[in-house]
DNA sequence: GTTGGTGGTATCGAAAAGAGACCATACCTC
DNA sequence: GAGGTATGGTCTCTTTTCGATACCACCAAC
């Protein structure tokens, strides 16, 4: 039975995920594991909505935040320092009167386009299916008395 | 330039990424944009080492524990239920002297793992681009004094 | 009888996120 | 020249979340 079921996925993607099972087996901590760590800023609740946002062209402060809606300042330029730091964006000032400031996409920062967007295509393909989920689940377990 | 830059993309990539940021561009909120809350899960810090410790055959809840390393109970048993109510992972119950649980992926979180692993085979490749990245940031904006 | 392993919950302090005020600048309007 | 707008942030305060730890009931082995 399991074995069919891990026969569902493309044999790359069964093998990268052996070789992580494999590196997170063996004792290792977030600090040894660079996969665990570059995740974890991917995964960053706002990461996602801001690489995408700059994803066709270099955009403005306040056009990200107009973008992703309801980000706060703070948040935006957290993000945007870690990225810039990580190598995934590079920003750019123009001494203009009120300086303007912009944030583009490097090849790096690119190059991690295609793996979220299949991500992105998968939440889009499945929401449905998660959210009869989640109904099913709030009615079983009793939301009500 | 820029044109060329999207060019990298494969087209299907790129489709997804126009379609998503058509969406976010329409006003949309958090509750209304049901990829950003599908992502919002996904992403939660412990989602994912989870669904990969679950990828190869079903896992109690002290070997999950023992695998992803440094989660407490705390958060390991909210991440559980989360992914439960969500259905990407059915809880069994076996009433043995002291009861054993077991945790095992459905096909839907099964389904997740093609495209985690392109993510984590992303890490994978550029964990070293990145590190490189960060400490030329940090020799740049001085840590130092 | 005390220790260990099962799968958790309850509690509490620390860390992180969100909301919003504030800032320096300079432009335009009246 | 007073007021409003816009730029890209920072600073502070409050709320939310997280992590560590203690504890529970159960039973087995020692």
């Amino acid at each position: 039975m399991t074995r069919e079921q891990e026969g569902n996925l493309p044999d790359t993607a069964a093998e990268v995920l052996r070789e992580f099972a494999r590196m997170s087996g063996e004792g290792v901590d977030t600090a040894n594991c660079p996969v665990r760590d570059v995740l974890d800023r991917v995964g960053e609740k706002w990461t996602l909505l801001i690489l995408v946002a700059m994803s066709d062209e270099p955009r403005r402060f306040s056009a990200l935040q107009r973008e992703v809606g309801d980000i706060s300042k703070r948040m935006l330029t957290q993000t945007l320092r870690t990225l810039e730091r990580d190598g995934l964006v590079t920003r750019t000032v123009y001494p203009t009167k009120p300086p303007s400031v912009d944030y583009r996409l490097t090849g790096l920062g690119r190059s991690v386009l295609t793996p979220l967007a299949g991500l992105i295509g998968w939440a889009g393909q499945k929401h449905d299916e998660i959210r009869a989920a989640r109904e099913a689940y709030d009615e079983r377990e009793g939301v009500a008395a």
